[in-house]
Formats: structure tokens, sequence, C-alpha cells
DNA sequence: CCACTGACGAGTG
DNA sequence: GCACTCGCCAGTG
């Protein structure tokens, strides 16, 4: 199939566990759609509270949080969100993905 | 039904 | 590392 509801999107990010984080990319591509990041990320922006939902565990290729089109605070409850899981960010505000990505299970 | 709206990522210079 | 380009599509009013 190529077409995707933000359903399957939203189901993916369910998987995430707790103290670790997936990129937008990664999600695409676990949801059976490479190369579609961008929907993931319009997704998310819709789900916002409608359920479930870890959100807060998704970031961008160079882990770090997505800025939002509004300058939303969610950016900021998005990191304590995280810090609150244990997840580190450095100082250029960035996580080290090669501690926190998620790797499904193999 | 149509127009607009967004949390991206890989490639190139 | 930074700036820019291009490909990507489901929902909402």
């Amino acid at each position: 199939m190529t077409t995707v509801s933000y359903r399957e999107i939203y189901a993916v990010v369910s998987r995430i566990p707790r103290g670790r984080v997936a990129t937008y990319g990664q999600i695409a591509r676990l949801a059976g759609i490479p190369g579609h990041a961008r929907q993931v990320g319009y997704a998310l922006g819709r789900s916002d509270g409608q359920g479930p939902v870890p959100w807060h565990r998704v970031v961008n290729a160079k882990g770090m949080i997505s800025p939002r089109a509004d300058g939303s605070w969610m950016e900021l409850v998005q990191r304590l969100l995280l810090e609150g899981e244990g997840v580190i960010f450095d100082e250029h505000g960035r996580i080290p993905l090669s501690r926190f990505q998620w790797r499904p299970a193999s």
C-alpha cells in the first residue's frame, strides 16, 4: 500500500519505549512509508492530545526537538517530558541518538 | 469539491 | 557545518 492513515502512524509511535526516542524518518519506515517523514510530522501535530500517543518521543534526524510553526511552548514541554524519562540533551540541544534512539527488537 | 496547512530528510554546493 | 532545493500527503473548513 502506498497510502497511510495518521492512525497507522500513531500506532507506531505508541510502540516507542519510555526513555527512548525515534526520528520522523524512522517512524515513516516502520509504518511502511519510507520517504514520508514529513507526513509523520504532520500527523503528530494533529494528534496533539487526541490520544495516548507519546508524541514527545519523536525528534528530527539531528536528534533535536523540531521547532513548531507557531513557536509553541510544546517544544519546551517535550524537552521536559524527555528529561523526565532520563533522556539527556547535550550542549547543542541535541539528544545523542547513538545512546537514546529506539532500536525495535531485532 | 477546492485551497490551505503543516513536528522532515536526503542531497548538493 | 550552513543554506538551499526538491519530494512527500492526509485532514480540515
